[in-house]
DNA sequence: AAATAATGATTTATATATAGATCATTTAGT
DNA sequence: ACTAAATGATCTATATATAAATCATTATTT
């Protein structure tokens, strides 16, 4: 039972996503495709296009991506290939990492 | 009224999802924090924070990128000068592509 | 080895994001 | 200029993501 679910957020994951969104409007744009014709593709209604291009903090992830994905604005670098084997690079490192001595250490809560 | 929200999603979208989950989980574990720890500065539950962690798809991209930062993995080049002058870009390449003239005059809030 | 902590997984109640509709305004095309 | 299309914004109903609680399993520490 979700209490109140009023967030509060970085300024940096505020920009990133506000930065995110303004991306996919521009690359839109670009291609000159409207918020309706990129939405179908994307299976989502006109509104939540709308909101993924202001950066609206609370949309899926899920639809967020495949609309960018769709009009061509992709983090990690583009391609598949290199998508996939930096997700297998991934992989092994998560696997390997708890191994090596994860000793007693506290929190350290450094940095920002 | 949302009649059936059950979407679908491009290899991509799935893929940059997992990984940026993964890469969470990997700067997680490498800073020697939990998953409850994360969760609580980033003032999430810690079944968001697992979800997250694996590439749930339907996730709010605000708590997601709320995580990626705390734990030190960002998007657009981390640091925030770079970001403010890629948002300022951007805002700039919106106000001049839909055709040069803009007639009513906009606000143009660049407080950033 | 025992004790403690962390993670994984599941369930439930509720807060809320979403689709869809509608209307106003702005932009594009003729 | 007029017309049509696209965008912006708001509202409602409902599907669902979330917090919280709980239990099982797996690590970690002593």
């Amino acid at each position: 039972m979700p209490k109140s679910t009023a967030r509060t957020y970085s300024t940096y994951t505020r920009q990133a996503t506000a930065l995110l969104g303004g991306l996919v409007r521009e690359a839109r744009q670009r291609r000159k495709l409207t918020v309706q014709e990129v939405a179908d593709r994307a299976g989502i209604s006109r509104g939540l296009m709308q909101r993924i291009e202001k950066g609206d903090l609370k949309c899926e992830i899920g639809a967020f991506f495949e609309v960018a994905t769709i009009v061509g604005v992709t983090l990690f670098e583009a391609d598949d290939t290199s998508l996939k084997q930096h997700l297998n690079r991934n992989r092994e490192t998560l696997s390997l990492l708890p191994k090596s001595v994860r000793k007693s250490g506290r929190p350290v809560k450094d940095d920002f």
